[in-house]
Formats: C-alpha cells, structure tokens, sequence
DNA sequence: CTCTCGGCTGAGCAGGTTGTCCAGCGCTGA
DNA sequence: TCAGCGCTGGACAACCTGCTCAGCCGAGAG
C-alpha cells in the first residue's frame, strides 16, 4: 500500500529530470524498460502520481506577490464563499481549516499595490467577515516532495 | 514579456493532458509542430514553466493530513530556522511573511495523532519562540493556475 | 516604397522511444 | 509441490523528437 525504495527512486528520478523517458529511467535505476514502466503506471493507477502537469511560475505571468489570507466567514456562507473564490483567478489554493479563521488562501498579484485590488475582489463578499493577509517575502523551501518520498520509502 | 494566446492554449492543453506529446498539442491547437515547440521551449526558457515534476500526493504516500503552521521566531535566528525546517521531510513548503508570525510553513503528517510529533519537531529549536497550527480539513480550490495563465493571456 | 527580420508553415530524415507482446526465471505463500 | 507475481531480456511496428530547409507573410526600418 505504500511504496518501496524502487519507487522512491524513481519518483526522485522523475522530480530530478521531468522529461526523462522510461526507458532512460530503467536505464538508471538499473533495471528491466518493462519494470520501470510497470512502476510508474502503477503508481499513476494508486493516485501517488496525480499528474505530469507544468509547473507554472506565477511571476514569470507577471504575478511576482504572493500571499496568504486567512478568512473568517458568516456561519452557514462556506458554499457561497467558495464559489466566489473560486472565481477570482488570482486564488491558486483554498483550504478550510481549523483554528484562527475558517478559511486559508494563496493569493498572487501584480504588485503590492495590485494585491489591494486582488484582496478587496476576494473579501469583496458579503459572506465574508474579517480577513488578514500575510505577505511572502522570501521562499526559504519551494513546494517540495522529495524528502518525503524518502521518508515514506523507509518503512 | 508575457504571454499569448496561443502560449495560454499550449499551458493549458498540457495542465490538462499532461503527457501530450508537442505533435499532439501542435495538431489540437492547429498549428505547425515547429511553432508548439519552438513556444514550449521559449516557456522553458522564459521561466514560465518551471518542469514537469510528478504532482505527488502525499497522502497515497501516507500522509493524509495536512497543517499549516505559524511560527515565531527569535530576532537573528531566521538562518538556522530555515536549516533546521529544511531538514523536516514532513515540511513541505516554507515561507517568510509580513504580518503576524515570521514565517508559514505547509505540513503534512500521518494522522493527527502523528501531526503532534510532526510539530513537535518543527518546533523543537530553541529559535522557534511560539507556533500556531491550522489543519487543513478540506481543499475546496486545489492548486490551479490555469484561471490565472488565462488572465494573463488577456492583456 | 522596398528591404530585412522574425515568426509560422509544411516537409523530410535518422534515431530514439513507446506500447505491446513473449518466454524464462526465482521467490513466496498455500 | 505448485501457482502467482514480479523482474528480465528481447523483439516488433508505430510513433515522436530533434534538426534542417525553403517558402510565405506581416511589421518595422530606412
């Protein structure tokens, strides 16, 4: 149910050079072409692959700010709210959370002046309270996954 | 500087079919295979796509819960946090912010019961002076971007 | 107005890769 | 002892990639 060391290697070997083909892969890892493509289909089948999607750069868009904003929400709006974010394309990602706010989300701009417009578009809704945002300024660990994969793997 | 149309089709076709190959795009955006691949590479080369990592999903690899945490930490101390944090396999992601808290980061764990240890040792160093946790319960917007490169294109 | 540049087209070619078979082998659990 | 399962090594046709070339077209410069 989980995955073993070749797996990991293969993953680390697929986030390392996205555009290797199996082939090369089974090359590296040392075995058969017809394992390594049994690999990595069935990790694609359990879902631990959800994709090969592009890895876009919001700032290269001309997005360069990015920023978290907590939300606190009218009892009973969650739905409504969620379709409203939904719908302002500078929300890359919406969590619901416990804690302090209801509502989690990542936001991109043009600029700091521009995140103004973005964050008054998103609280812009009357099922919304309260917000406060936080500003990235530096990215000390981009999304990653490789650690884990590792970790996952020894056991 | 930014993009195109036609640049905001081929983002577009590959977010939703990740392992087209530059023939096919070429064929669904009618257009010639030198032109998809001669703006693929320009993307590339432009930064705007940064790869085509495996989207792995940590919770088929056993990590189904997610958390965000703020922390705060001691005047001077933001390197060695940054080493240490880099060094949690279960931290996946790693920012500095304005606002209240020095820095957010994303968490995952096992379960809740293994989100403790997870923090635990997130905040087991002497410059972390206080965390608050967020868990994630649900993820109405998942991480997306097409909304965004579409945006974009419109200017 | 004419020239040049950059981007797109359609085509071709060699070489690598994919999808799909197959037979054989060794380990593991019934 | 046997069946199932995963890995190996090999084979094949179909397909894609990287590369090159000549021609076409619109935009901007002179």
């Amino acid at each position: 149910m989980t995955i073993d060391e070749l797996d990991a290697r293969l993953l680390e070997l697929l986030a390392r050079h996205p555009r290797i083909t199996v082939l090369e892969a089974s090359r590296r890892l040392g075995v058969a072409r017809g394992t390594a493509q049994a690999r990595l289909e069935k990790l694609l089948a359990r879902g631990v692959i959800r994709g090969f999607g592009p890895d876009v750069d919001p700032a290269a868009l001309g997005y360069p700010v990015t920023a978290f904003a907590t939300l606190e929400i009218r009892q009973g709006q969650g739905e409504q709210v969620r379709r409203h974010l939904a719908g302002v394309p500078e929300v890359l990602e919406l969590h619901t959370i416990t804690g302090e706010g209801d509502m989690l989300c990542r936001l991109v701009a043009r600029s700091t002046a521009d995140l103004q417009r973005v964050i008054d578009r998103v609280v812009g809704f009357e099922g919304i309270l309260r917000s406060a945002t936080a500003i990235v300024m530096e990215n000390p660990v981009p999304a990653r996954i490789i650690p884990l994969v590792r970790a996952a793997a020894r056991d």
